[in-house]
DNA sequence: CTGTATCCGCTCCGATACTG
DNA sequence: CAGTATCGGAGCGGATACAG
């Protein structure tokens, strides 16, 4: 059996339009996530709220750049917040929302699920490398 | 407070390499789930084993290239296998492995999460485009 | 039917410089 | 301190042609 929610939805393929919109939002989530930065950076904030600066060097490898525009996306979607207390200089806090706090618990599953199953990804890796040479390269040993 | 186990994780800086390397991983598993196809093929084969032609229909959309690509690395990964039946014309056929389902299952906690939440990012998303546009814009209105 | 190879546009992302 | 603007390289992904 599928067992999968998702799946469920697509095997049915004459879904009304708004469960296909659902399925549009989750990989957009989903893509959000898996971002090279976004994962980083909310885990960084579940913590506890974080001036730009000490985010930058938290996440760090993060440029500028993209610090902001990955808090820009997480903020537009409602998952943090940003507060700018008008001095100077400048002071800006980002903090997760309720919501933000909610996604991160959310994905935990999937990093228990990684956790627990790490080993076997790698083990398949390396099985795939093997037997991908066997069969480019010739048999050197019968 | 956190409750987050990844964030748990980076939150005492000072960790082992070992778990370094998992949150290496769980970003990359992450990004893997939330590729453009990755998410749209898993959850099409949770439903059953599938053919090359067919998966291609199922996911509609995925160009051969795509679509062999993201089987490629799912294979790697040992999320799906490949079985090719030495007949003409070819046969090949693609099925989620157990592991495959139980990622799957993983994934689905997610999904459900924003099942519960799509309306709330929808809303925050709204909002956001309303707050930018009085900035950027003159106060008409007083 | 089941792929692989090539061309090519587009976006992502890092580095850098500049502003308030 | 907290960003934004611009440039340039690298990789993603689509269309097409080709191969077993």
């Amino acid at each position: 059996m599928t067992g999968s929610y998702l799946g469920h939805e697509l095997a049915r393929r004459g879904v009304a339009p708004d469960c296909a919109q659902t399925i549009e939002l989750v990989r957009d989530v989903l893509a959000r996530v898996g971002d090279k930065w976004t994962l980083l950076t909310i885990t960084v904030l579940a913590s506890g709220p974080l001036r730009f600066t000490a985010l930058h060097e938290q996440v760090a490898g993060i440029s500028q750049r993209m610090l902001s525009q990955t808090l820009r996306a997480l903020t537009r979607d409602g998952l943090v917040t940003r507060t700018a207390y008008p001095q100077v200089p400048p002071r800006v806090e980002y903090a997760l929302t309720p919501l933000g706090h909610s996604l991160s618990e959310a994905v935990d599953g999937l990093v228990h699920w990684v956790r627990d199953h790490q080993s076997d990804i790698l083990r398949h890796r390396e099985n795939f490398e093997r037997a991908d040479d066997s069969n480019g390269a010739d048999a050197h040993g019968g």
